[in-house]
DNA sequence: CATGAATGAGCCTTCATTCAT
DNA sequence: AATGAATGAAGGCTCATTCAT
């Protein structure tokens, strides 16, 4: 698909012919992000990252290594982007309750917005080993900030990290499950699990969990 | 025109034996999921598993249209078994806590051992239709034994079929977390994840959840 | 396309089982040529035509030493039959012009209802040596019957043997190009191409040609 | 990963070269007309194809879909080239018994040197549609070509087309006869046999045919 | 005689990556 | 820095034929 050689008129003309590098790396990553995202890890190639950034295929590898370095660093960029966003909820402070009810809100949203690139960088990890450090590393930090987060609100105790690890991870694996569709095909209402998730979550948040 | 270069001694086995499709697709569903789980989905070729299972390539092409189609059947063929492992369990009746212990053990083991053909199969069913289908299934009929198990214990009520799924989710999620590593490497206690997961699962069991 | 293992019920009971080996053979022989003549060479497999003669693979290797041989034997059936009916003509007698007007027709009529028997055996005329000698040996067999023809009713003379030939390659080419539909597909009248050949022909077979 | 294994070193050609697609494409069909004309249909492959031209497999498959679609590029180029060279031979002008000798000449020899590209396009042409369609147009092409021709030096009348295409069609099959050693097999004079279609060809061309 | 499961060489095709321009 | 044509290893799959039963 797109590879014969048929010189395509490369679309419009305001390209950036020699631009910043950083500029180009962050073209190539958020078309990256786009092309994983709808075709998922498969189906997306070099020469397609590299044209819908508006580049020729040679330059996508003048910045990175390979495809599944670019899907790395734009799953990276994705997390950032969630953790901010959350965090930001967290900032506004509240109750506990509320707050799980908008970070679950958040966190479904983006998931589903985005639920084929991680997908993508979910088969990535799994046959990637570079991949799968850099996936591992994202967990750790993410488990680590919910560990101080617990810390500041002060908390009970037990086997916590594996509490909140576990969490963690239902709440992926619920919004995963919408945005992959799983919910709808298997007939299972949405706004429940979601309560579900929120509530586990609030309890989490809680300084007495 | 055939005979040209003489076969490798087709490894293990005792013999392709000609007159017993039915013996022969047996093996060849168990070498895939051998070779599934080693090597992964994408690293398993119809090559392989012809060869593991001792026949030729083509011999493959007799029983299945494709690798996709041998990874469903093998999939479904270890989903059967867990679920007549954990049927047996459940038969023994006990405690809600008890059976719940056992069940988990049981499941962690059957994931942890058949980690690399499950990895390969949630891939397959990120790509294919056919196989996401088959997996849809196969998830609708494991919510509906365990939908009809809690009915057996008569049950609390509340939006059930969406607390059982949630359950489910996080069972799976924790023993795939076990499986491949993943505990290990974000440094989290495996006994620990699963005491709450057999509570969790013991919950859901009781009569009054 | 139909080799997947999956033991077709084998129609009714009516079969031959171990039948006199002529009788074989010659069943065999029809499917062949209703086989080739319908999905052609490359679709036509020796287990399509053994399962349509009512017997099983091995079966048609018993017979035939492979599928070129089927088809070499098919088309030998196949212009003996046509010879036969043409000689059957010609034994009716009569005006040149009649004559020829009766053996197009009948010509016609046979290479339309086995076109793509004819077709098959050109293309493998192509590729194998020993069919292009049996083509070679039927077709030194046909002009011998029209020279001895032409003999029997007096002729003027010439270099007559070309003569015929192309008259008899003029005829068939326009046959095929009726069978294959390129008459049609050309926008060319069939009775206009027809009335031309029959001139042709009619004047080949008259004694002062 | 890639160049683990030298590449043999491209035969004849001058060279690749980078960045002349136009080129590249030229140099593929001109290898594809020889390896189809050598090989026939079946013994030619697109590696075969590329390699003759200087190229490595994957080049072949950016210029076209498969190998069809390069028999049919070869074969059209084939046919402009004795069309042209015929054109040429008409415009000298001339007696219709003078030119159709030297277009005679020429056919015959444009068949001989070019029988076994013709003979694998026939094949194909009885195989894939689209390749069909193509054959067709260039068909009517020529009738159109022949019947302006026609209508030029004025004409009789009848159903001119039809007997144009008849001519047409003996030609091509005496000539493919002579080309596929037809005539030689079956003893049968090529001068005999060229001296008739040329009074054939002659008679068409007539003013008062 | 008949069966039909098994064979396996080889074709077709893709796509991640390189490199001459 | 950017280009994009070229690379070629690696799979997927078919089908003519064999041979144990």
């Amino acid at each position: 698909m797109g590879n014969r050689i048929l010189k395509k008129p490369t679309a419009g003309s305001e390209r950036p012919k020699r631009g910043a590098p950083e500029e180009t790396r962050r073209r190539l990553v958020a078309a990256a992000a786009e092309e994983f995202n709808i075709r998922g890890l498969h189906g997306t190639t070099a020469d397609l990252i590299a044209a819908r950034a508006g580049y020729a295929t040679g330059t996508f590898y003048k910045h990175f290594r390979d495809k599944n370095e670019v899907l790395v660093a734009a799953y990276e960029a994705w997390v950032s982007e969630e953790w901010n966003a959350i965090g930001r909820e967290v900032l506004g402070g509240g109750e506990p309750e509320a707050m799980a009810r908008r970070i679950v809100a958040l966190g479904a949203e983006l998931h589903i917005r985005w639920g084929g690139l991680r997908r993508a960088m979910f088969m990535l990890v799994a046959d990637d080993a570079a991949a799968q450090k850099s996936y591992r590393a994202l967990q750790r930090r993410q488990l680590k900030i919910v560990e101080s987060l617990r810390k500041q609100r002060g908390e009970g105790g037990g086997c916590s990290r594996e509490a909140d690890a576990l969490v963690l991870m239902t709440m992926e694996r619920a919004f995963d499950a919408i945005a992959q569709g799983e919910l709808r095909e298997l007939n299972l209402g949405r706004t429940a699990i979601l309560e579900r998730v929120t509530a586990l979550l609030a309890d989490a948040l809680s300084p007495d969990a």
